[in-house]
DNA sequence: CTGAAAGCGCTTACAG
DNA sequence: CTGAAAGCGCTTACAG
């Protein structure tokens, strides 16, 4: 099944067919032509060897998306399944590669080795190894919201603001925004979302305070809890893993929610649904992202330099218990 | 940078690099010719190109996972990076593809386009979906226990028995087995457990129950833990998820936890430890896993029927505060 | 023990 | 508008 059949029975050469297959635009055919073609390929069910066209081309057709150490959740799930669909449905296969490397230079051997089309720059990797990709002569597509943005269009500040406004919407007017307590790169980002954050309960005339944890760890959550407990009234949580840790430990804490504390979490996590009290949280628009994504990836393979509009991942409230 | 270059550098044909980095076993090279190969390999650091090997080959080196629809959990993405991990290490690329399909024709022909070498079935794809891959002569490497095999040898039924053991060595004797109300094999190998655990509490003197909830839905999680309060001192649950959902539905009726009720989790989920009480569950050795499934790729690639010993699947009690 | 040569299936510059 | 031919980099049967 290659492309001579196709050719033999649609009754042309195999040039022919390639042209019109890969709608060569610096060709032209008779319509009669094409349809033949297209009707004897389908017949057939003709599919192009990858393995003949990367060689021919000289590159695969393989997207990495690295993703060292991710802890995948269901938004990275989420991310990585949009991305992958949008991907082939454009004939690219996304490999994700979740694994920790002992060095930077392991992990870009083994991501070169793959010989991708494309690597898929997220803000789950450092900006070195990026780098070091791009030295290597990869071909690197960046999903980073780029720095130099209003920082309000930035997606993250702007799901962050999104659960303030929930909250201040429902009379809430003792604000805390909760954090993990994270890698570098992670708290700038944070301190400028706590800017953020800060100045919009100051306009409400709501008292603001910022807290970070480990997520790994249930102690320093009870700790907070019981310190909170009474002073604040309403809790914007920078992810669902932790709202969960948060919701759990005022509910062992004796301390009701929404009632005397209510907490909205981020990413809409499924466990988020299945919690006592369920928990309000902000979910992502991530079919958008993976074909953003996809879209980028062509504009690359075209030799343009592609600006991704990661700016305008879409989130919105699902309302629940919690707030 | 190709085989040619490592040729020269070597002072020997093309034929002969081929032969010696694939370390082709039919040939026979003096130690110094190899050693020359080698090193000239390594400094011009020559990576045999995917897409020509392939071509020749016939067969590419992208193994396929599918996993449509699968719900990303923790446990499901621990398998995946173990499995890519072992698997990039022999030189294969793993795609994982969680996309859920309109139907099994659409996922096959999606699977097939991207001309994988082996097709790696899991416990979460439909057995149809396998057949068809297999009828349209897709190399398949089942990672599916035997169902002959002693139901004890079963990861699934080892991992809650382990989960009933202890809760048995904890004291409690008012036992219930909480599953995930599901699909129909699902719910079949469901009952083949449930009468695992039911014997076994049964030789302890432990009285048993079984209930099945919607991991989607609190509402029925929180009217069972109102049923239950009281009368069972001791809950093993299928998977994190519910387990979760089960000590804050405890929190939320006032139950205490592990002291009224202990809670056996499943999967070592990580919001698992985040939780007030941190919740007791069963671990996975996925790495062990990963390696398994890699050597049965490199057996099925190599024409022998493999026989992947999934069975042998290790797990071990993770304690914490709920039980 | 080593090497010259064929051929995997594709795309595309080139000739007609 | 269409086709013959080169060549991408690899493996391996075959000849020496």
């Amino acid at each position: 099944m290659t492309g001579v059949d196709v050719a033999r029975r649609a009754g042309v050469s195999r040039t022919t067919v390639s042209y019109i297959l890969n709608d060569d635009q610096t060709q032209s055919f008779t319509e009669e032509t094409r349809a033949r073609v297209h009707a004897a390929a389908s017949e057939l069910g003709y599919v192009p060897n990858r393995a003949a066209r990367a060689l021919r081309l000289g590159r695969s057709s393989t997207v990495l998306m690295p993703l060292p150490g991710v802890y995948l959740s269901p938004l990275w799930a989420g991310i990585v399944d949009a991305t992958a669909r949008a991907l082939a449905a454009r004939g690219h296969a996304l490999v994700a590669d979740f694994t920790s490397y002992g060095s930077p230079e392991a992990q870009v051997e083994a991501g070169l080795r793959l010989q991708p089309a494309v690597v898929i720059d997220t803000m789950a990797v450092e900006r070195r190894i990026i780098t070091m990709f791009e030295a290597q002569g990869a071909l690197v597509l960046t999903s980073r919201p780029s720095l130099a943005a209003d920082p309000f269009a930035e997606p993250g500040h702007r799901a962050r603001l999104m659960q303030v406004e929930h909250l201040l919407a429902r009379g809430r007017r003792r604000m805390a925004s909760i954090g993990v307590a994270g890698k570098e790169d992670e708290s700038r980002q944070g301190k400028a979302i706590e800017k953020l954050l800060r100045t919009r309960c100051r306009k409400a005339g709501a008292s603001f305070e910022a807290h970070t944890l480990d997520p790994a760890d249930p102690i320093p959550v009870r700790a907070l809890v019981a310190e909170i407990a009474g002073r604040v009234d309403g809790a914007c949580v920078v992810n669902d893993h932790l709202a969960v840790a948060l919701v759990s430990a005022c509910a062992a804490a004796g301390l009701r929610v929404p009632e005397d504390l209510a907490i909205v979490g981020l990413d809409d996590h499924p466990i988020a649904a299945a919690l006592s009290p369920t928990l309000t949280t902000i979910a992502w628009d991530l079919e958008a992202f993976g074909a953003t994504i996809a879209e980028g990836v062509e504009s690359a393979l075209a030799g343009q330099r592609a600006s991704l509009g990661v700016e305008a991942m879409a989130c919105h409230v699902v309302e629940r218990e919690s707030a």
